[in-house]
DNA sequence: AATAGATCGTCACACTTGCAACTAATATCG
DNA sequence: CGATATTAGTTGCAAGTGTGACGATCTATT
């Protein structure tokens, strides 16, 4: 049986993923923003740097935008105003001078264990709210999505 | 038994749910958006308020933004680049004048509706990647989170 | 060894965004 | 009624962003 009209029917957002999707990412984004933001003035480029670096060490710019999906302007920025902070630090590389091989230097890492620290509580916080089966849920579905981009 | 040591664990941004929130949504906006953007040129703000206004009927520019998460300026931009584009039409309300009723004109209405359907297929498509399994771990993990955010 | 092509990071530029201030209109309260 | 506060929507400005071009360096090809 067909609908009499053929209609499209409308798009409802709530409904819709990808609106979905975004709205809860803001939402959390925002609220963990505005801790670093507030405790220390970090940007989120700059937030997202610094914590790429402190897991891995020592890493170059183009490599931290590879991880993070950030912008290699965006991260040569973040990059700067982290080195003018002195939490970071940037050394040519002897084998191949065109890059940067950049680390946290002892400041920049105590900032990042207090910061790990912080984001471990509030995700601890915000999981705790969603249930046990809601946390499944949501880690499973953002699993399910991660295997499709990953092979895409 | 404890740690050795009482280092801070570093955080693991790849587990991080806030992180691999904003990476999903991300991935998926950008799928979208390249769609609306390449199809009409739309921006993503213009998207927004063309579809919540698809939806709704008449709205005022408020109400798109409570609804959509969008700043005013955002929508107030938004609804004059539709509205130039003759996608929408903005009528002074007579018992307050302070308040535009926005609605789609049919130029507007027929832009909708087609974009409506591709919306559909792209989520239809996205969420056949995903297994049924996926799908339902998805929505019920944003659900969850919605709720939680709901009550916030 | 020389040329062409790719890669790394930066910069100038135009565009987008959010904040604060603004105008116009309505609501509230003494 | 009148003063003040609040709300709707726009705009100026400063800050953030991506694009494209650039210099410097390395790699590949011949």
């Amino acid at each position: 049986m067909e609908n009499e009209t053929t209609e499209t029917p409308p798009l409802v957002l709530e409904d819709f993923i990808p609106y979905r999707l975004n709205k809860a990412a803001e939402a959390v984004s925002q609220r963990f923003a505005s801790i670093y933001r507030e405790r220390y003035g970090l940007t989120r480029p700059e937030w997202r740097t610094l914590a790429t670096l402190g897991q891995f060490g020592v890493l170059t710019a183009t490599a931290i935008g590879a991880h993070s999906s950030m912008h290699k302007t965006k991260v040569s920025r973040a990059v700067f105003a982290l080195q003018k902070r002195r939490w970071l630090s940037r050394k040519r590389d002897d084998m191949d001078r065109r890059i940067e091989n950049l680390e946290l230097t002892p400041a920049g890492r105590k900032a990042y264990n207090e910061l790990a620290k912080v984001a471990y509580q509030f995700e601890t916080e915000l999981l705790s709210h969603l249930g046990k089966r809601g946390e499944n849920e949501l880690k499973a579905g953002l699993a399910a999505l991660e295997a499709y981009f990953g092979r895409t």
